[in-house]
DNA sequence: GCAGTGATCATA
DNA sequence: ATGATCACTGCC
């Protein structure tokens, strides 16, 4: 972090992608830390496009009424009782793909909704932008599979983090209104935005 | 404020 | 086979 609060990425550090231990581990606890770090989406041949996440939504499991998982096993939600750290990808209102990371113990539906990450606010957008459709679904959240997250090197403080009701989600009864969606302003987030631009680093810290 | 859009799922 | 639903978006 920089001396005015300014939270970077840090570039120095070798990206690692996170793997199974990141996301075997409640919803939660996974959407909130997955803000500020890397989607990295890298299409056969192409250069890796790093996306900072800045807006996450958990879905606990099959007690939570607003979670697919609630309605038991289908077809579509098959992916979300598999193991942690898979891509859940489906259809929505017939038009938008959305793309979700299972989490926690296998058996248990569990995951959590990529709603906004780099430029691309609204969980229908960034699928659209980064060319995520249904062929996700299912695949190892890996650089095999072309999209992954990296850590970025920055923990968000959980000033910056503003929980909320879920959207969309109003059907599900006193589950609509658990705090369950994470949201850090992206313009904490980003470089060389003129509304946050810090004109220099703290001495001392890389 | 609401139409668009079509896969999915329960019901039959 | 049919109808309701839907973790959204864009335009009125």
């Amino acid at each position: 972090m920089t001396g005015r609060g300014i939270i970077m990425p840090d570039m120095t550090r070798a990206s690692q992608a996170l793997g199974a231990a990141f996301f075997d581990r409640p919803a939660d606890r996974v959407a909130r830390d997955l803000l500020g770090q890397w989607l990295v989406v890298c299409g056969a041949g192409g250069r890796p496009q790093r996306h900072l996440v800045f807006e996450t939504e958990a879905y606990l499991g099959a007690h939570d009424l607003a979670c697919h998982g609630s309605k038991g096993l289908t077809k579509r939600n098959a992916t979300m009782f598999g193991p942690a750290g898979r891509w859940y990808v489906y259809l929505c209102y017939g038009m938008h793909w959305m793309l979700n990371v299972v989490t926690g113990a296998e058996g248990v539906p569990a995951a959590v909704l990529i709603r906004g990450a780099g430029g691309h606010e609204g969980p229908g957008r960034l699928t659209r932008a980064l060319g995520i459709d249904r062929a996700f679904d299912g695949a190892v959240a890996g650089p095999r599979s072309g999209l992954w997250f990296e850590e970025s090197g920055v923990a968000v403080p959980s000033r910056l983090v503003e929980r909320t009701p879920r959207i969309g989600v109003g059907y599900a009864g006193p589950w609509a209104e658990k705090p369950l969606r994470f949201v850090v302003d992206p313009r904490r987030l980003s470089r060389g935005t003129p509304a946050t631009r810090s004109p220099r680093r703290t001495r001392g810290l890389h």
